[in-house]
DNA sequence: CGACCGATTGACTATTTTCAAGTGGTGTGG
DNA sequence: CCACACCACTTGAAAATAGTCAATCGGTCG
C-alpha cells in the first residue's frame, strides 16, 4: 500500500537538481517552498498512483525515484503505454485540463514520489518566471515524445518499432536514467519493461517482441542477461531492421 | 504563395470568441494588444506553414479560417497525421521546448493563419492570469488527444480506429468545426481528409480505408456524397467494427 | 520438489499490405 | 463538344506481416 513517507524537503532532495525547480537558487527555492504542501509517498512496484478516468486529486507529482509507466487502455481490457518516466519527471498535471486523469499512473519498480497540490504549482508559476517555464517547457517535451511515438505507431512496421527502441535504449543519455542501482558498467543497460510491456509500448504481441529480440540475439546484434540488456552491432540492428533509415 | 495580408486586429477578430484571448474582456484586450506584433497571413490549400525540423521562426500562430493538418514523417516519405487543426487553434508554439519544429503543419484548405511573436506569447502569459491558463489549457489538452491517438494507433484493429475515426467525425461538437461553408445540413459532416490521408492519420493504407468504408456503405451504416458523409446507423456500425465497446 | 511466471518457439490463422487493374468524375485542349 | 489525361478512389488476387493458440523451457520462490 502506498504510504506518506514524510512532508517533502526540497532542499534536500535527492531529485532537487532535475526537477522543475532545478534552476531557482537555494534562496529562491527555499523563499518559494515555505508554504509549499508537499507530501513524499512511496510506491510498490505495480501500485498505481492514479487512474484513468479518475477525479484528478488537483496534484502534480514528482517522481523521485524509481520508474513509472503512464498508460491508457480501453474498455476491453488492451493496454498502450503512452510513456515511462523517470526520476525528476513531472506528471498529473491533466488536473490543469479537464476534470479526470486522461491516463493511469503505475509503479513500475519501487517509488517515491512527491506531491504538490495544483494551487501550489499555479502559485509558483505565477511568482517564478524560471519554474514557470521550466513546467511549460517539460509539458511540451512530453507533446513532442508523445508525438514522435504517434509516428512509430502508426509509420513502423514491427521490426523497425522495435529496433528504434532499443537503440533509444542505448543512448547514453538515457542509460543513467534507467540504471538507478549499483551497477554502472557502461555497457549494460537496464530492461525496464518485460517483454509484454514493450508490446504494449510499441502496438505489439509480447511473441511478436520475443521473436524479434530472439533473432537479433541469435545474429549478435545484441545480449541480455538478467535483465540487462546490451547493443553489440547498431549498425548490423539498424540494416535489418531499419527500412531507409527509419530509426 | 503565402502572402499577408495585414496586421492583425484582435477585436474584430473572426475567432476572437474561440481563441486563447476569448477569456478577456474588450478592455483588457484592447489594453494587452496594443503592444502586438501581429500578422494575418494566408495560404493555399497544399502550402506549408512551417517544417519538421525547420528551425522555429519564434512564432506562434492561431488559425483563423480553414483547417490544416499537422503530420510527422520518417526519412523514406512515410507520413503520420498528428492532428487535425480547426479554426482558433493555437499551434507552432513547439519553440517555447526546442529549437526545431518537430512536426509539419500543411493547409488542408485555403487558409488564414495570425501569428503572434512567441516574446508577445510570454509577454501576455505573464500579464494575464486568463490567457495564460487559456493557453496552458490548450497545450494540455493537445498532449491528451495526443495520447488518445497513442491508444488508437498502438491498441485497435484497422476496423475500430476508422469506425471510431467516422463516428468522432459525427460528433455534434465537432461538426460546426468542418462545415465552415454554406452547408449547415446537419445530417452531412464534410470529410476533412482524402482517403490516403485517412489512411495516414490511422496508420492504414487507402486501400484498407477504401475496403472498410465501401462495406459500410454496402451495409447502409454510412452514406456518402460529393465530399459529405453522414452516419446512418451508429449502432450498426459500431457492433461491426467495435470489439467490446472499444468505439 | 513442485508451482508459477516470464519468455521462447512452432504451427497455424487472420489481418493488412502490396501489386495491379479498372472505374468514375473533372478539367483541359483540340 | 468530345477525346484525353489525370486523379482519387475502388476492387481483386496474392503475399507479407503480425496475431493466436498451444506446448515447452528455465529460472525463482515457497
Amino acid at each position: 500500500m502506498p504510504h506518506i513517507k514524510s512532508k517533502g524537503h526540497c532542499l534536500s532532495c535527492p531529485v532537487r537538481n532535475r526537477s522543475i525547480f532545478s534552476d531557482l537558487s537555494e534562496d529562491s527555492l527555499e523563499a518559494s517552498i515555505k508554504d509549499f504542501h508537499t507530501a513524499v509517498i512511496s510506491y510498490d512496484a505495480g501500485e498505481s498512483i492514479f487512474h484513468q478516468n479518475d477525479k484528478s486529486d488537483e496534484s502534480s507529482y514528482t517522481l523521485r525515484k524509481g520508474l513509472i509507466k503512464i498508460t491508457k487502455s480501453l474498455p476491453d481490457g488492451r493496454v498502450q503505454i503512452v510513456r515511462v518516466l523517470v526520476a525528476g519527471d513531472l506528471f498529473g498535471f491533466d488536473g490543469l485540463a479537464g476534470k479526470e486523469y486522461n491516463h493511469t499512473a503505475t509503479a513500475l519498480t519501487a517509488c517515491e514520489v512527491c506531491r504538490l497540490p495544483l494551487p501550489d504549482l499555479s502559485e509558483v508559476r505565477k511568482n517564478n518566471q524560471e519554474v514557470d517555464s521550466s513546467i511549460m517547457s517539460r509539458i511540451i517535451k512530453n507533446l513532442r515524445q508523445t508525438e514522435d511515438m504517434l509516428l512509430e505507431l502508426g509509420a513502423k512496421k514491427a521490426s523497425e518499432k522495435l529496433a528504434s527502441f532499443l537503440l533509444t535504449l542505448g543512448r547514453s543519455d538515457i542509460r543513467s536514467d534507467l540504471n538507478t542501482d549499483m551497477n554502472n558498467d557502461i555497457q549494460w543497460v537496464k530492461l525496464p519493461l518485460s517483454r509484454s510491456e514493450i508490446g504494449s509500448l510499441l502496438g505489439l504481441t509480447i511473441e511478436t517482441v520475443s521473436r524479434f529480440i530472439s533473432d537479433w540475439k541469435r545474429k549478435g546484434y545484441i545480449k541480455e542477461s538478467k535483465g540487462y540488456i546490451q547493443i553489440i552491432d547498431a549498425d548490423g540492428l539498424k540494416k535489418a531492421a531499419c527500412t531507409e533509415g527509419s530509426c
